[in-house]
DNA sequence: GACCTATATTCTACACCGTAGGTAATACCT
DNA sequence: AGGTATTACCTACGGTGTAGAATATAGGTC
């Protein structure tokens, strides 16, 4: 009966698991992710993971950590403006999520309270203060900016804009009936770069820029 | 043997299920949500549903729509001019979302191809068009737009920045060490409003603002 | 009215899920 | 060397989505 292996250390610990959550939710997407995917990937039972991590729910957090560390470590120096702070962070947040498509939408779901999440809250509002804008309209920046990007991610990363396209050949196909929308069948042509970097710095300027004037005191 | 009530009508329809399908996620949450809850919930057996509904996820489809068709529903009349239509519809599109709060992150997630969302857009961008305004910053517009309302409501409706604060007295606590992170916790008072309207309007207009300037060749 | 067919409903069954509770083997500290 | 805490595993339970088959009603045709 002494056939057990019970005791024997796997190498477990929250990072590694952490790390192979990451992978394998970037292959196979979050709605087949799971405790028992998970232990079979890592060649565990599903209950030892649950002495590194609480459960699914706690799973998940720690994916989201992961992913965020990405982001913060991504940039290795910060500008001294607020914008270019802002502009480098939608910027990095962004690369992350194409990095990590399917794990982008666990991002805008959760809070974030995460250390690296508030140090880099932390980074862009002190670069307001500095400048001298009004509380008010710091306080108010960062949701601005992060539910822009948090919807403009989810919106581009999975699905477009009306209709199915083939990422490989990038031809974007309508899909929806022209006649009855006549100015979306004439603007189709110039979503032509939906999820795109020309499109993404197009829209995070509008965005910042409706932060600057703010800012200025409108 | 002749026990069963097989074929008897139980009077089910797509619309029927979707409506039961809304209430029980506003109770009960998304997380709970499935085929044999709601089946249960309309007295029949969870394979009933599938004679309507495909599976769960063109069920979410049909909570999806459900919702926005309350959105159009919303505005009796529409203004004019593009930013009011823009103020309308986002302000609509806010009151569905906090009459549905466990719902509308499925907005967020899943792509709107509906008629109801196309009609909408349509509405928008043809008022842009009549002003006048380059064709590529109205093609921008519903998703700088669209982006912001889903992240915005996603963010603001499940948690709050930093901590949990009691709905009943709207007491909010930092739940963050204020030492680390100075600014921000200068700024805390001035989010005691997280998700209240004055918050929603003051960033509504921000981002409109960052719509206009492009509009106006910026 | 009598028959036939399409459709709505239910039943059964399967593979999978998250995780509570209990047990064994190792690692670590004294 | 001995004792304890940690790590890992096993078993089991109640839940899930849904494929497949059986059955009773509704509606059209003669």
């Amino acid at each position: 009966m002494a056939k057990r292996t019970q005791g024997k250390p796997a190498g477990l610990s929250r990072r590694r698991i952490a790390a192979a959550a990451v992978d394998l939710v970037d292959r196979e997407g979050l709605e087949s992710f799971g405790v028992r995917r998970l232990a079979s990937e890592l060649g565990v039972d599903p209950m030892s993971i649950y002495n590194h991590i609480k459960g699914k729910a706690a799973l998940l957090d720690a994916i989201s950590e992961a992913v965020l560390t990405e982001v913060s470590a991504a940039a290795a120096q910060w500008p001294d403006d607020w914008m270019g702070i802002a502009r480098t962070m939608a910027r990095a947040y962004r690369d992350m999520a194409i990095r990590h498509p399917r794990i982008s939408p666990l991002l805008a779901t959760r809070a974030q309270t995460s250390a690296v999440a508030l140090e880099a809250l932390e980074r862009l509002t002190a670069a307001m203060r500095r400048a001298g804008i009004a509380d008010q309209a710091i306080a108010d920046a960062p949701l601005v900016l992060f539910g822009f990007l948090n919807g403009y991610l989810l919106a581009t990363l999975s699905g477009n804009p009306g209709g199915t396209d083939d990422p490989a050949t990038g031809v974007a196909q309508p899909a929806f009936d022209p006649a009855p929308y006549p100015t979306l069948a004439a603007l189709a042509p110039l979503q032509a770069g939906f999820g795109g970097e020309d499109e993404f710095e197009r829209m995070l300027e509008t965005v910042l820029a409706g932060i600057a004037q703010r800012a200025a005191g409108a």
